[in-house]
RNA sequence: CAAGCAGGCUGAGCGACCGCGGGCAUGAGCCGAAAGGCUGUGCGUGAGGAAAGUCCGGGCUCCGCAGGGCAAGGAUAACGGGUAACGCCCGCCAGGGGUGACCCUCGGACAAGUGCAACAGAGAGAUACCGCCCCGGCGCUCCCGCGCCCGGGGUAAGGGUGGAAAGGCGAGGUAAGAGCUCACCCGCCGCGUGGAGACACGUCGGCGCUGUAAACUCUAUCCGGAGCAACGCCGUGGAGGAACAAAAGGUCGGCCCGACCGUUCCGGGGAGGCGGCUUGAGCCUGCCAGCAAUGGCAGGCCACAGACAGAUGGUCGUUCAGGGACCCGCAAAAGGUCCCGGACAGAACCCGGCUUACAGGCCCGCUUGCGUU
RNA sequence: GGAGAAGUACCCAAGAGGCCGAAGGGGCUCCCCUGCUAAGGGAGUAGCCGGUGUUGAGCCGGGCCCGGGUUCAAAUCCCGGCUUCUCCG
């Protein structure tokens, strides 16, 4: 994660709540804005009310994974915050995938890299 | 061979590409006065037997506390040992279960005191409902005797109720009965022998006492409270306080007037940062002591995670378990092809246990039954 | 990560060893009131699960989050789980 960093402080994460657009799938809700900086700042929230430890490792492994592999395609300065929902658990990793980027791709903050 | 009992180990392997957290090195790039930080490169490393539940016991911190005793509250409970300690572990005893290997048991004291034992039943340490027996009364009868809307007394053998009816059973005894007496058995106390002890055996003597302490209580032993979000250090700004200066300067403004603004130190401490933070009752090997838990000695090793919105992942290939379908075959076995598919579960200050969850696989020992020699 | 609390019928809940065969409300059924409904008033049975029987009623057994235990007897006492909720920066 080149350009990136992760959003740390509770009240960063309260600030895009109040501030920043968001997008709802049945596997997650993003919440992203644009800002200045030159690189992104990403957060991944995934309450216990999912599961135990084990399930929620995995879906915020996941969520981190289809990050990474897409990350060339986000607009530089966005900030976004994904929250995983209850489908998420059992979810496949091609659908947790199509939905993300589906989500951010409404919001502006993505678009398919060009090869 | 089959069925079973007990204990221990393990918790998929190998490889490819991309990616992440610590550590060490490097000094290539950038920032910085420097310390250093960020990026890069290289090497090595990175979840568990339960990491879980947070149920016990400790270490470690802070708070309280002169020392000792008593009380309150809580915990534990046969006996002997192990341990830093424990409510844990080992051995053993008693009771219960099993043909057996073996398993199960919060297993002190109701014979110190108090409470409770609903309903049923006559009666729940006490009792006379039915019954049985004696005496009196009355009636029937020639008498023997028999009967009862009668009264007085004896009785705990029989009936029924109940979880439990007050040692059991037999004989003697008696009006009928009764540990009233006796033999045998059961239990308790005492005595003798054995044992480290719980206890076992014997029976010379005494006694016959309901159950319940996961009811109050008593006895013995132990316990101060909170927790790493503990705690220690640093801490811009802002609130507050002190000292210095009261001139110069800055901002608003075309200028004057006017308004606003200082510097240094102290400072409880919020945000934040750093430490605590991983070397420890540590791991491996061998020998000795012990039935064992465990302990002692010698040698070797730091390979055995340390995050802080929290790393250990994603996509594949192949092997090994496992399951299903099909082919071959009378059937089983073996073989072949294809498909599915990997238990429970994720460190968060650290140890010792307990409890709970768990696909499978492996090893050792033992028991019973059958067969063969 | 740590510290606690509570689970009783469809919902809210009382009960703290035996009279519990589970109080009381709400809800439900029937009746009154009304042109109809709501509200109000009166009466009533059951309730959740399984079995049996059925037009309906009834009958039997089990049930107080789940599983064990103590006791003659457990919603209540003891042990172990599960779920939900609260607090600590």
């Amino acid at each position: 994660m080149r350009f990136t960093d992760t959003l740390k402080k509770n009240y960063e994460f309260r600030r895009l709540y109040a501030k920043g657009k968001s997008a709802v799938t049945p596997y997650l809700v993003v919440y992203a804005r644009l800002t200045r900086r030159s690189g992104c700042r990403v957060g991944f929230t995934v309450s216990n009310k999912l599961g135990k430890a084990v399930v929620r490792n995995r879906v915020r492994r996941r969520l981190r994974e289809i990050y990474r592999l897409h990350e060339t395609g986000f607009v530089p300065g966005a900030e976004l915050v994904v929250v995983a929902r209850a489908r998420a658990v059992g979810a496949q990793y091609r659908q947790l995938e199509r939905a993300m980027l589906d989500a951010c791709k409404r919001l502006g903050v993505w678009r398919p890299a060009s090869p």
